[in-house]
DNA sequence: AAAGATTGAAGGTTCAATCTTA
DNA sequence: TAAGATTGAACCTTCAATCTTT
């Protein structure tokens, strides 16, 4: 049977093992160093982070759950746990509205974004960006979109 | 206050998040993307494939566990609890040599290896490999390396 | 029916404390 | 003492089933 793309061989090849090796080792790595840095000087945890600056930064502090979802690429599922656990905690809060369910940030939530925005930009320059050349950024920002936006786009 | 090398600023920049957005974004998606195919396809997750892989490839079917947490780039605790669920199931099997612990496939664990690779490797082709141009990889690769190095290195 | 949200159970990850042995 | 490994608790993620509202 030929192979004419590639897509046929039942294993990954050398090469293919590379990247995909590369790849995984560099996202783990990242996201536990910015995890582990974010938490020990903030106590969010990246999800909380993202919750909290998303609502704040898009929405001037509320969205519907489903943009929230939307915008940070969890499933619903994900994202209704995580709000139950965060609104425990006082973070933000939910009612209801048509069709749906609108998420307000609390004062305490926009406490905690704003006191931890430096570390966090902190945590991001060390373990991502500044390991990144300046001049290779535009380009990687459009291959990650690329394949964000998955194959069947 | 000066702040020549960008590092001084207390939040991302418009450009900075957009890179760390694009990052992250790009990240989960594969992660999700190929774990869900994955397990929908052999029932092993991930990190049961990596395991198992790499008993195969980097140790003829057995590793030291601190070998084997290297070169996942996972904690030891991590690795501890995924294998005790992975003994339970019978995919591999521990036990105790000088200073450490030595980990082998189990014959279970070979059969499901090696009838995972296909799904595997499509998986992996579909949701990353296809979407990387063939002239950005090599350079891709170099950029991740560096970036699991990490700052320190 | 379709979309948005929730739930419970099972599996995965982290942290700190502990244990074991060279 | 130091390195390798384990444990339990708390937290996070996934999946499938369910519920609610339009």
């Amino acid at each position: 049977m030929a192979n004419y793309a590639g897509h046929m061989s039942k294993r990954l090849t050398g090469r293919e093992q590379e990247v995909w090796h590369a790849w995984k080792r560099a996202a783990e790595m990242v996201r536990m160093r910015v995890g582990a840095d974010i938490t020990a000087a903030t106590g969010l945890s990246d999800g909380d982070f993202g919750v909290l600056t998303r609502l704040v930064d898009l929405g001037e502090g509320t969205l519907r759950q489903n943009e929230l979802a939307e915008s940070m690429g969890w499933h619903r599922s994900r994202l209704s746990h995580h709000l139950t656990r965060m609104e425990a905690r006082g973070m933000v809060k939910r009612h209801s509205v048509d069709a749906g369910v609108q998420v307000r940030i609390t004062a305490a939530g926009e406490r905690a974004a704003a006191a931890s925005r430096p570390a966090h930009a902190a945590a991001v320059r060390r373990h991502l960006l500044d390991l990144i050349p300046s001049e290779d950024r535009a380009s990687l920002v459009q291959l990650l979109e690329t394949i964000a936006s998955g194959p069947d786009s």
